[in-house]
DNA sequence: AAGCATCTTATTGTATACAATGCTGCGTGC
DNA sequence: GCACGCAGCATTGTATACAATAAGATGCTT
């Protein structure tokens, strides 16, 4: 049809997956508007890809759909927030158990070369792919874990982690992570799972207490939201 | 627009859940080809709303949606049966001691209503009923337990275990499941959480063993299925 | 000028039309 | 008789048109 901008047009998942990522980076803020004329125009594909992608995205929490009202980046409560990491801490340290005793050579390059991303996305300064690289190196765990149904569970709770984190996050805490994520390459590497799962409860707990978790989530749209809801 | 069949047209929501109740009292078997025409007519709405229903009921893996080739009941492998109830057991213990804290005596009655509609269903030779009434047992301790995400992945994984059940199911195991609700029951009502984590941990290893996950989901199809995957 | 009703506009919800794909059955050639 | 190919049909994928809803703007009343 047209020229310019459906360069890469692509079905719904591959919208979504695009958004996604875009939200893992945070360069869609929680609340952000998501308009499905807008997003069509953007990839060069109809509405109704669009509301098959945002679709998915809403099961996933990763964005709000309200009836006749459109969808929105999610924004997750403080309630929420907590609940995605009390979820984790169920199913991520057992299954770091699980990675350790299947976990092979190629495996552990893997995680290392994310690790290696990680620092030199962090130390490029960008905070966005750093916290995206941190993400993956989780879901990689849970993928050698080689257990389909609580790797999509991890994927999604880790996707919901990134918004909880662009919301709650407190800076001054130093990004310790890239620490926690060696020792667990290295209790992987020595096929230790009860070390692993150890180091996995120990890095979900400092992970939450890195959060803000105590007060409202800044500001709130307007005083008619506030008033209204 | 016409008079009869769309007395109950309603949202993609809604036919969604209608096909997930079906799925889960065993009225529509694995491998059902789900054509969007027939559903759309059946629900007296138009293909785009069943679409949206197969979508979400796709996401929860209750249903296989392949390209071009239209949905059907999804019908899980020996591999997604085993690792459906290794979920279970990560979330499902915990989420019963939570529950055994947060326990209200309202709680108490319903989940004892459901044990009694159970019972009821089973003499009533209604093994359907009495299955998702089983399955709903589950699903209300997570409600208790009052975390909406861990809620949200165990009432998907109690409807892919109706799927499960449905392929897999031996039936020369007597239902004794009623029993196991019953002391889960008592634990909970004796706010007893440990106890309860106990019960839940042997109740979801006895179900896995009343399974029969040896040998191959009885008839493939054809064939061509077979040289062709 | 503030409050309120109404109109306008932007956006979503649903249906339908058309294109594309896969499947089935028939016929043809060998 | 069997394999292959082709044509017709059934079904899904995508776009578009129209209806319904909600948010915002305009003007009126006081």
């Amino acid at each position: 049809m047209d020229d310019a901008a459906h360069a890469l047009a692509g079905t719904s998942e591959t919208i979504a997956g695009r958004l996604a990522m875009a939200i893992h980076e945070h360069r869609l803020a929680p609340g952000t508007k998501l308009i499905e004329d807008e997003v069509a125009d953007i990839f060069g594909v109809s509405r109704t890809v669009v509301r098959a992608a945002l679709q998915k995205l809403a099961h996933d929490r990763l964005v709000t759909i309200q009836r006749n009202r459109g969808a929105s980046v999610a924004a997750p409560t403080i309630r929420e927030a907590r609940e995605v990491f009390e979820a984790r801490a169920l199913l991520e340290p057992r299954t770091a158990f699980s990675a350790a005793m299947r976990v092979t050579p190629g495996d552990l390059a893997r995680l290392n070369q994310h690790i290696v991303a990680e620092h030199a996305a962090l130390h490029a300064g960008d905070l966005g792919r750093a916290l995206r690289l941190s993400g993956l190196f989780h879901i990689e765990i849970a993928r050698i874990a080689d257990q389909d149904t609580i790797y999509g569970f991890i994927t999604q709770l880790v996707a919901r982690s990134s918004l909880v984190i662009a919301l709650y996050w407190q800076r001054r805490t130093a990004l310790c992570e890239s620490h926690a994520h060696h020792a667990l390459l290295r209790a992987l590497s020595d096929r230790d799972g009860a070390q692993a799962e150890d180091l996995m409860k120990g890095h979900l707990l400092d992970l939450v207490s890195s959060l803000d978790l105590r007060q409202k989530p800044a500001a709130q749209k307007s005083l008619r939201d506030v008033l209204l809801t």
